[in-house]
DNA sequence: AAGTCGCCTTGATCCAGATCAGTGTTTCAA
DNA sequence: TTGAAACACTGATCTGGATCAAGGCGACTT
């Protein structure tokens, strides 16, 4: 994890001041491609950083924005997992994803203008918060930047297709630990071993399963000798066999 | 329906040059908001319709889009309907959505860069194309160009989530009926009857269900008068007890 | 070190919807 | 007008995973 320094509930510094954890930060975020210095237009991309706040520590609990909440931003994970979950008015949860360092928050709330669901921190959670105004002002003058973010959005609506499938209990919670295993390893984490930070009711409920079959699948592929489980700590032994189990479901 | 001339398979031509139904067509059109002069810079609202190729016809079962083809464009629905979906190594199919006249497809081909699935035509439908690559200059240039894609992805991304909630046939079902009555009367047509266009094993799939409780639900809601199925035509007679039905899984 | 609270696991039972099997019905070609 | 094929409906049975019901197992308090 990134080695974070606590500043205060909610503090905004600014992120031209940022140490080297910033800057390594920002080489596994979503927008890192922009973010760092590459052929860009040098003033532009001051821009981009200027409109970065840093904001943190969430604890565990906290919500980083709530439903209804009006639409201003949208954030990167910095440190930390983040849930996004809605409550339905009879007061069933549903969970529609956890977010890594480096992932984004907040772009399904584009359209209807306010924020459609909570993001909850799971653990200790820092983000960058990008104002979305600024946003598509400097995206209008970056390409790279528009870009980006089409292709963010974009792929958000893959990711919720492919959950919307319907898959076998094994098949949805193969998918899953390789999808973490792989995000892990996209920001540079190890794509072996990793933590669930969140509990077995939270997965069951992103998966659509109960949690009482979580576990019993878990258990399963423990058995299996395809990973090992213990407590929110998992090994993944064998990826090529839960590959094979999730093929249907994984993308492409 | 839109009447629009038949003009030879795959033929293209002049937008500018096109009669009163394309600018009826565009009234209704997800772009339309933006195509269609408002307070806009007239030489932008030009080159959008510049870039604007209506294609078609295409007959049932011919494809718009085929998975693997190189992304070029995105597609707003002109006339009939469009199915996407894609197909599993094992050969099954995953129906993705129906495409109504004035929605667009294709928004989730820009991240892979690559169209991720199949786009099918159920009838005889027209499109219009939009060059990608020209689309985003356009939206560098003209702020509700850029807007209104952010928008049109975000609010997909919300749509396929809510469809991947866990939900009971009957509930599937009534919002899948009242989202069909709510889209057609968006777009100026009927909402109290329409044309289940697809088929019932096209209706299942994209529930996630089998076809034969797609019958036998449907078969219900006649009996206790909620609507009444005469083969593909459908009436919504009860719309507020569907929509009490629906109300988990419906936008809001 | 004993109690409490929040998970997590395991076993027993149940049920919504899948699957299987068979029968209409519509469409359309010749 | 007949035949064939695709689609739609209905009934009987089966099953994956939900639900119900107990424990177990840490991690804090006090």
């Amino acid at each position: 994890m990134n080695k974070v320094t606590a500043t205060g509930n909610l503090s905004i510094h600014n992120p031209i001041a940022d140490d080297g954890d910033d800057l390594h930060f920002c080489s596994t975020c979503a927008f890192g491609s922009v973010c760092l210095p590459a052929g860009v237009d040098k003033n532009a991309l001051r821009e981009l950083h200027m409109l970065v706040e840093h904001v943190g520590p969430f604890h565990a609990g906290d919500h980083v924005f709530r439903s209804g909440d009006r639409f201003e931003a949208i954030y990167a994970v910095r440190a930390g997992m983040v849930k996004t979950r809605l409550v339905d008015d009879a007061g069933r949860e549903q969970v529609l994803g956890f977010h890594l360092p480096g992932e984004m928050v907040g772009l399904n709330a584009i359209h209807p203008a306010k924020y459609p669901c909570d993001a909850i921190a799971l653990d200790t959670v820092y983000v960058c918060r990008f104002s979305f105004p600024a946003l598509t002002t400097l995206a209008a003058k970056i390409p790279d930047v528009q870009q980006q973010l089409f292709r963010l959005l974009s792929a958000d609506i893959g990711k919720a297709m492919l959950l919307a499938g319907d898959h076998t209990a094994d098949e949805r919670l193969a998918a899953f630990l390789l999808g973490l295993a792989e995000r892990y390893s996209a920001r540079g984490f190890s794509s072996a071993a990793f933590r669930l930070v969140m509990a077995r009711a939270d997965i069951a409920n992103y998966l659509r399963l109960a949690a009482e079959t979580v576990s019993r699948v878990l258990r399963r592929f423990q058995d299996k000798n395809l990973i090992r489980v213990e407590g929110r700590d998992v090994e993944l032994l064998d990826p090529a066999s839960l590959r094979r189990l999730a093929r249907n479901l994984l993308p492409g």
